[in-house]
RNA sequence: GUGGCCGUAGCUCAGUCCGGUAGAGCCCCGCGUUGUGGUCGCGGUUGUCGCGGGUUCGAAUCCCGUCGGUCACCCCA
């Protein structure tokens, strides 16, 4: 193949429709779940401040690896946004909505990273975050929020995995319990594991090498170690699960990404994907992120999910087929063309999805394009009918054959028809 | 950043090992039916064989380089 002058930038994609209409009523879906929880919508730049990102951490990849970060006229250093949670948080600092605060947010986030299956370098995210509370109940919340999105869409094979990170009083005594742990068996993990544990020994227990293994399945765990607040608040969250009747797996060595969680930390998992990419969301507990930004202490929690591996994960499992975007009615016009300008119009008018063909073709190409539009009827227009103030309605998908009417009560005869294909028509078998 | 695989028509691909001057199916267009689609039949349009260089009488095919795509590792959504 010819190689076109220009392409779409390396991990990037045109989402033809129907593709489109599928993302954008997933996004809608998405929307009306937490709108109708009590969360209100925030649109926040695609860029900011290259510091507002340093925050997530300097031992994460996202921040030290796949930044797309540059330089302004005005000398100034922006990122375009690898995350959409420290831009909420960073919102919520500057303006000081009052608390608790809860606002869901949709847009494309971007990493430098090489792109494979259900990974873009531009992506959509969907999330929602919570401000202002430390209540575990609005971690269960959060949570039962994107577990019941989930569902709604038909997904069936999602598990929800559960830990807790601890907080700031207990972090540090696991956190040294854990980095003595792994010095000392260091010699038996990986070359990239040893790496890790000089940057950040937690996120060693992420490891999925197979020589790491047998070091990890033995490492102190943090729900071991957590002061009797955090052990009560992950309790708390767990009860409250049950209570929704909301299945969850302890996943003592589950570690998010992003340094700045504490305590409740989730992610899902979707057991139709396979394991490179089944990560369909995660969230937890940021409480101090709000103060490294500039603000007052204030404890948050959140998720966010990708609509790329949430839309794989439902062609996986054949659910979530999306909004139906054919027309639902073709105008075939073959004495010029100006009929059917007039009439696809008063049709839409009429709220009925049209469409029509163009160039003057003959009837055989007409009914081919009506045909292959997906429409359910065709509107036949040929000198009879004009000569007579009629149009012929046929039916192209199944036996109700066609049937000539008024244009005085077209819209209405097409809007009862496409209900019910049979109604108001005489099945006349093939044209005459 | 590291590695595997792949770049031939609008799409999916064969042809590459063993060099001889480019094919199939689908799609699209027309006709059979100058007022009727889906099935069928007939006909037709479409290629810098990713790009550059080398070897050769001759390169889609062999060699070198390069770009792109894809998958995996890592990490993550």
């Amino acid at each position: 193949m010819a190689k076109p002058l220009f392409q779409a930038p390396k991990g990037t994609r045109d989402i033809f429709a129907p593709e489109s209409g599928r993302q954008s009523a997933l996004i809608s879906a998405f929307a009306d779940a937490a709108t109708s929880a009590g969360y209100g919508q925030i649109i926040t730049p695609m860029f900011e401040d290259l510091g507002v990102f340093k925050r997530l951490g300097e031992a994460t990849d996202v921040v030290t690896k796949e930044m797309y970060d540059f330089e302004t006229r005005d000398g100034k250093t922006v990122a375009l946004r690898p995350e959409l949670t420290a831009s909420v948080v960073r919102a919520f600092v500057q303006h000081r909505p009052g608390v608790p605060w809860k606002a869901w947010y949709e847009g494309p986030q971007f990493r430098y990273e090489r792109p494979q299956a259900g990974r873009y370098r531009q992506f959509t995210q969907v999330g929602v975050e919570a401000l202002g509370t430390d209540d575990p109940h609005i971690d269960v919340e959060v949570i039962a929020l994107a577990w019941r999105f989930y569902e709604t869409l038909g997904l069936r094979h999602v598990r929800l995995l559960l830990n807790s990170l601890g907080d700031p009083e207990c972090r540090p005594a696991y956190f040294a319990a854990l980095t003595d742990y792994l010095t000392g068996r260091r010699g038996e993990l990986t070359e990239q594991s040893q790496a890790t544990l000089d940057i950040n020994p937690l996120r060693v227990l992420d490891s999925k090498r197979e020589p790491d293994q047998a070091v990890i399945a033995e490492a102190p765990l943090m729900v071991d170690h957590l002061t009797d607040e955090a052990g009560a608040h992950f309790t708390a969250v767990c009860e409250g699960l049950q209570a929704l009747g909301i299945p969850y797996e302890i996943s003592p060595r589950l570690v998010r990404g992003l340094d700045y969680y504490v305590k409740t930390t989730f992610e899902f998992a979707g057991d139709s994907l396979s394991a490179a990419q089944n990560a369909l969301g995660g969230g937890g507990r940021y409480d101090g992120l709000a103060e490294q930004l500039g603000g007052p202490p204030t404890p948050g929690i959140g998720f966010a999910l990708g609509i790329e591996r949430i839309l794989m994960a439902c062609d996986a499992e054949g659910v979530f087929p999306g909004p139906d975007q054919q027309p639902q009615v073709f105008v075939i016009d073959v004495t010029g063309g100006e009929e059917a300008l007039v009439v696809t119009d008063l049709l839409r008018q009429g709220g009925i999805r049209v469409d029509r063909a163009w160039d003057g073709r003959n009837m055989r190409s007409q009914m081919k394009v009506a045909d292959r539009s997906g429409a359910a009827l065709a509107v036949l227009i040929g000198e009879d009918e004009l000569a007579d103030g009629v149009v012929t309605v046929r039916d192209l998908r199944g036996d109700a054959g066609q049937v000539r009417i008024d244009r005085a009560s077209l819209v209405d005869i097409i809007t009862t028809r496409l209900e019910d294909p049979a109604a108001d028509s005489v099945p006349t078998g093939e044209p005459s």
